[in-house]
DNA sequence: ATGTCC
């Protein structure tokens, strides 16, 4: 059997591109990395694997922690981790989350293709600039009231539709139709709530981006034709959070949670895992806020959308339902969610934790909207703004080997600090504008920090995916326009 | 990711 070590830790190659950690001393569970072994030699290099071990000491962890292909050390839990954990006498995690609650990715359709748009990239992307919020702090596509405000947080993309920022068919191509109805505003902490409110419709810095692309590859003809793809269109994604609001959220709970349940938090190998146990209060309230926070980023992609259209319009000279800017999907990257799975032959409720990593419902389950409900629900995986990105569909095997989840996006390959060590944010901008890449940042350093080689290799990660079965590839998309923080 | 340290 192929073995592969990182430090004092042993992974068996148990199938192909499945690396298996044995459950030993006060490991719950075994723990798995799927990845083909270049990519293992690159999540080996930093604290991944010790991360993911840590994670199987979390109660009530089912079956096995897992690391997707594009997995990097994040705070306390691999930004690529996926946990199951049980939602009666398990707990939850904020950690395993991660900061940026619900930051995600939604595909938006058009009904150009590249010829209508050549010549005119300079005019969209000074454009999209001008009109979309971008970079820290505060101003956003509307500015918030309080009651604007809880109503985003108690009612998601809902809310969006009865104010005219949305139409039904995007609220039906979201994850859990843009609207997590657990959601508590009560219970989110009044400062989050403060650094939100001015935030609303905005992209925010590091990795989010607005990108206008142009769909160069078909590799699944029926599945792009239910997804409403096709070879030279052009589609526009759209990546980003929930800014400074689950920020904020995420720190006062990590704080509360470790006083509260020292007790829990001294079983467990690593501070940043704090936990809570399930049922407990701060569990419940916790659990409500951070629903709320996912309504509020649900809206935060909803209003860049709902601008970006208003863009579209202007620069082409039609309405927007004209040029067919109609919703692909959204998906969530960072949530946790009361999803039943089978554990041992039974139903199980599980809290799956899903941290930089996206679900992969396959055909038939009832979660997968209408539209995709015979093929399985679109993936979306954003690569760099050199290399493209993906749309995949829900794999046959995610439900049995990876609480249906799949990758997030390529991954980093080295630590923003680094990263602005190794390029010079001009330089990239340079080469980019030389492959017909339009690239408009508020600074440098994010373009820097963005280039295209601190990602890992985003046609291998979803190769992997691929080949495992938890995701089928469907597209790929390479960038015309890109805007970012 | 993040008003990158209240």
């Amino acid at each position: 059997m192929t073995t592969f070590e990182v430090g004092d830790i042993t992974l068996r190659e148990i199938r192909e591109h499945v690396w298996e950690i044995p459950k030993e001393g006060d490991m719950r569970v075994p723990a798995r990395v799927f990845a083909s072994e270049s990519l293992l030699e690159e999540i080996a290099e930093d604290k991944t694997i010790q991360q993911l071990r840590n994670a199987t000491h979390l109660p009530g962890i089912k079956k096995y922690a897992l690391c997707m292909p594009d997995g990097h050390q994040g705070y306390g839990f691999p930004v690529g981790g996926v946990a199951g954990i049980d939602a009666e006498d398990g707990c939850i995690s904020p950690g395993a989350i991660g900061y940026d609650i619900n930051c995600g990715i939604r595909m938006v359709k058009t009904n150009l293709t590249y010829d209508d748009l050549n010549g005119r990239e300079e005019k969209l992307v000074d454009a999209l600039f001008e009109a979309i919020p971008s970079g820290l702090g505060g101003g956003g596509v509307i500015e918030g009231d309080h009651g604007e405000l809880d109503a985003a947080l108690e009612r998601g993309v809902e809310w969006c539709v009865e104010e005219g920022y949305a139409v039904e068919s995007d609220q039906s191509h979201c994850e859990d139709n843009g609207f997590r109805a657990d959601a508590t505003p009560e219970t989110v902490p009044q400062k989050a709530k403060d650094r939100g409110q001015n935030q609303m419709g905005s992209l925010g810095s590091g990795n989010h981006f607005l990108e206008v692309q142009r769909v160069a590859d078909v590799f699944d003809e029926p599945i792009a034709e239910a997804y409403g793809l096709h070879a030279d269109q052009v589609v526009i994604l759209i990546h980003c959070g929930s800014r400074g609001l689950g920020h904020q959220l995420c720190t006062e709970y990590l704080r509360e949670i470790e006083k509260a349940h020292s007790g829990l938090l001294a079983q467990l190998p690593d501070r940043e895992l704090a936990a809570a146990p399930a049922g407990s209060q701060l569990a419940e309230d916790y659990y409500g806020a951070m629903c709320a926070a996912i309504n509020f980023a649900w809206v935060n992609r909803q209003l860049i959308t709902h601008r970006t259209r208003s863009v579209f319009e202007d620069v082409f000279g039609e309405p927007w339902e004209d040029l067919g800017m109609e919703l692909l999907y959204d998906v969530a990257h960072n949530i946790a969610k009361k999803e039943v799975h089978d554990v041992d032959g039974e139903p199980t409720e599980l809290y799956v934790h899903r941290k930089g990593a996206t679900r992969a419902f396959p055909a038939g389950r009832p979660e997968v909207p209408d539209a995709y409900r015979n093929v399985g629900q679109p993936v979306i995986v954003p690569g760099s703004m050199g290399a493209g990105s993906y749309v995949l569909c829900g794999g046959e095997n995610s439900l049995d080997v990876s609480f249906g989840s799949t990758a997030h996006g390529a991954g980093r390959l080295m630590s923003r600090t680094q990263a602005k060590r190794e390029f010079w944010g001009e330089d990239v901008q340079d080469e980019l504008r030389r492959r017909k890449v339009y690239v408009k940042a508020q600074s440098g350093a994010t373009i820097a920090e963005e280039a295209p080689g601190v990602y890992k290799d985003v046609d291998e990660v979803v190769r992997v995916s691929d080949e495992l079965g938890i995701a089928r590839t469907v597209v790929r998309v390479e960038p015309i326009c890109n805007i970012k923080g």
